[in-house]
DNA sequence: GGGTGCACACTTTTT
DNA sequence: GTGTGCACCC
């Protein structure tokens, strides 16, 4: 079996060969962090040391996921599908279809996609004559999952004034809503699991005594909740942590079996979703918490060359509180990071386009080719090149399968099939297609619905008045779709797809073809969800199947959009290219302001500092790229429908002058601070300003002889450099940054402004 | 009930 | 600049 450890490096071999003890494994980027989960997990079976009943390995993803468990089916001559390998939210998943009982849930309870959550809040908050101007459902949302990410139930969160109390309020109505309706959202998967195994003290001690090496992918991107999950079943620590917001309830764990051994692997570094609840701080306390005695960093990169991990590491340095880590590679210099500057993202656009022909000239496949960017925004004006050029491409990020609004119609009615109470989905569809159910019978139904507490559905023969007869039509619709519920699940899916009308509804609509085969792909989807995992559904047992799928669609979006095979240019956000790796990689639109972003900057949220999450995300960008880098910068950049004129990004400064070459001229000026960033270590430090390209003839925006760039000189606030600018003749205002006295608007008509 | 038109906002995203 | 949500009208 030595030969599952061949060609590992010495800290990788370290990490593999680990004692059944808690390890925390810092892995940087590119560095074989997948290979090492995997290979721990088929050393500690094949040496005997472990069976794949005990293992408990958790993702983020579905596609990580995926990865390991194929890779592992590759290593390991056992069946991988005995082991525990999944995302927080499927496990948890599986764990509260095991035990729905003690969970307080149906069998067939169906999970809420963010979605569907806010269109329940936003149903609920109609009902309760909610203000939504003063409580935006999309606030509420945000505000009920980081409640239930903080382990907090209505009843345990705390309010001070009438407004926090009022929310509260919501969060509970929409705790009991959800509750009736049989639904759980995202985050309820999490806590409702949390609470089933720390009430339930034979179970909990029953499934600590089966899992006794817990893996973790991705541990920087854990929040509270996930780490107390994972702590809870690794029989950890007492919860009551004085700097830990969980509640104690989950009671003392002094008890339990000697815990499992987590082995944990993140980085740091690559910690970019705390706006979404992650914690880094999760790491540090894994390691204080646990007593961590194995800590070991993978920094040899096997992924780029090293020019690009010298600017990766240059870029990182300048965060303070790292645990710290440095890449290298044996792969030897390469070339150097291209940087070119343009007037406007068009003539940004233009560049790329003209370097990506080039590059497939030479023999580049495009499908090797990442075009990153801080927004979304920002890939329309690349899309228009790039549409215009005729160069293939493929954007990430749009609408996913089972987001689509024809197949959540189709899964609306699968809902009520196994849950006639779910009103989310009876809402969706009572009158999708149109059978004459207006907004007049609807609110009939759901007061009676309010006055006998039961569901919509429930409510249907309260009202049997005048609307009523096409309710009752409605709801013989879904009994008729019922007894169909012992049909194969594709057969079932094409029966509804008739019965309900969707299919001719989409017929008569012109533009319906591509959402009918979109529905025809559906009942493709499900029969091979039903050959890959389908249970073995017992004639008249209710549909196993069905629920599964359902919690499947749910839990898995699906596919991104656009064709997989096609040779196509990659575009998408950094956030999205995370875990992804590139030949060639384009990083656009490095500007201040938007990279880092304006809204993160001064962002201190979450206990996290914005701009490091900035620069983190910086450095993940930076890390995607194998062979070449091109950062490139747009002088000026239409958005939101107006013209902003920005500097280049501080992280530009942070690159060693050595390792650019640029693209474009480039003019050295004088350099000066402008207003101190923030600096967690309490001192204050200055940025020196990234020195401004040569004005080039005739293009940049001139303002009465001033433009971007420009050093200006004014009588009161001294020295300073144009920023941005707008308005024309009289209306013309500069935007100055001025050494001293910080950033100010000038209207060019009154202030007195030099050119220095 | 569905189509048109106007205000509005707008960082990142997986489950 | 573009998508979304809502009011209004036929």
């Amino acid at each position: 079996m030595t030969s599952l450890l061949d060609n590992l490096n010495e800290p990788q071999h370290a990490a593999v060969t680990l004692p059944a003890e808690h390890a925390l494994i810092l892995a940087g980027a590119g560095s074989g962090k997948t290979r090492v989960l995997t290979t721990r997990i088929a050393w500690l079976i094949s040496t005997g040391q472990a069976s794949p009943q005990s293992i408990l390995a958790v993702t983020f993803t579905n596609k990580a996921a995926k990865e390991m468990q194929t890779r592992l089916a590759a290593m390991l001559p056992v069946n991988v599908k005995s082991m525990w390998i999944g995302t927080f939210h499927g496990l948890c998943n599986r764990l509260l279809r095991a035990h729905y009982r003690d969970a307080g849930l149906p069998q067939l309870f169906q999970i809420l996609d963010s979605a569907d959550q806010l269109s329940s809040v936003k149903r609920l908050m109609k009902a309760l004559n909610v203000d939504d101007e003063k409580f935006p459902p999309r606030e509420m949302c945000q505000f009920i999952n980081a409640q239930k990410e903080q382990g907090l139930r209505a009843s345990a969160v705390e309010a001070w004034d009438s407004w926090a109390k009022q929310k509260v309020e919501i969060y509970a109505a929409y705790e009991a809503q959800c509750q009736r309706e049989g639904v759980v959202d995202f985050a309820e998967l999490l806590l409702r699991s949390f609470e089933l195994l720390s009430r339930n003290e034979p179970l909990l001690r029953h499934y600590q005594e089966r899992f006794r090496h817990i893996l973790v992918d991705e541990f920087q991107d854990t929040n509270r909740l996930q780490y107390a999950w994972l702590r809870m079943l690794a029989g950890g620590p007492a919860n009551g942590h004085p700097t830990n917001p969980l509640p104690a309830e989950g009671g003392d764990y002094s008890t339990a079996p000697k815990g499992a051994s987590i082995f944990a692997v993140g980085d740091d570094d690559q910690s970019i979703y705390a706006f979404r609840g992650a914690d880094v701080g999760n790491m540090r306390d894994f390691e204080r918490e646990f007593n961590v005695k194995n800590m070991i960093r993978l920094e040899q990169n096997y992924r780029s060359h090293g020019n690009i991990l010298d600017a990766a590491n240059a870029i990182i340095r300048n965060n303070p509180h790292r645990l710290g880590k440095n890449l290298w590679t044996h792969a030897g210099s390469g070339e150097p990071i291209r940087v070119y500057e343009a007037y406007a993202d068009s003539d940004e656009a233009r560049w790329i386009v003209e370097e990506v022909k080039s590059l497939v000239r030479d023999g580049h496949t495009r499908a090797e080719i990442a075009l990153l960017y801080r927004s979304n925004a920002q890939s329309r004006a690349l899309e228009h090149a790039l549409f215009n050029a005729g160069i293939p491409y493929r954007v990430y990020g749009g609408l996913r399968f089972f987001e689509r609004a024809e197949i959540k119609h189709a899964l609306a009615y699968l809902r009520l099939i196994a849950n006639p109470n779910d009103d989310t989905a009876f809402l969706r569809v009572v009158n999708f297609p149109v059978r004459g159910i207006g907004a007049r019978s609807l609110e009939a139904l759901q007061d009676a619905a309010k006055a006998a507490n039961s569901s919509l559905h429930a409510a249907i023969t309260q009202v049997s008045g005048k609307g009523g007869s096409s309710l009752t039509a409605f709801a013989q619709l879904i009994h008729q779709l019922s007894e169909a519920v012992h049909l194969p699940l594709p057969e079932l899916i094409d029966h509804v797809l008739e019965l309900s009308g969707l299919r001719t509804h989409y017929q008569n609509e012109k533009e319906g073809q591509e959402r009918l085969s979109n529905l025809d792909e559906l009942i493709n989807a499900a029969a091979s969800f039903i050959a890959e995992e389908g249970t073995v559904s017992e004639e008249g047992e209710l549909s196993a199947d069905l629920a599964a799928f359902l919690a499947h669609a749910s839990l898995e979006a699906g596919e991104h959009q656009a064709g997989e095979g096609d040779d196509a240019l990659q575009l998408m956000t950094v956030h999205s290219a995370k875990g992804l790796e590139f030949n060639m990689v384009f990083i656009s639109g490095l500007e201040e302001g938007l990279f880092p972003h304006e809204n993160a900057v001064n962002d201190t949220k979450n206990g996290s500092n914005g701009l490091e999450e900035e620069r983190r995300l910086m450095y993940v960008a930076v890390t995607r790229a194998r062979q070449r880098l091109y950062l490139s910068i747009a002088q000026s950049r239409m958005l939101h429908g107006q013209t902003r004129y920005n500097l280049p990004s501080r992280f530009l400064d942070e690159i060693p002058k050595e390792l650019l070459k640029w693209l474009t001229p480039r003019v050295e000026k004088q350099h000066f601070a402008v207003s101190p960033a923030p600096s967690s270590n309490g001192l204050k430090t200055f940025h020196n300003q990234s020195p401004v390209t040569a004005q080039r003839p005739g293009r940049p925006p001139e303002r009465s002889g001033f433009s971007i760039g420009m050093n200006v000189h004014h009588a009161k606030f001294g020295p300073g450099v144009i920023v941005n600018a707008e308005g024309s003749g009289t209306d013309a205002r500069v935007q100055v940054n001025f050494k001293a006295a910080g950033v100010k608007w000038l209207a060019l008509a009154i202030a007195k402004l030099e050119a220095v």
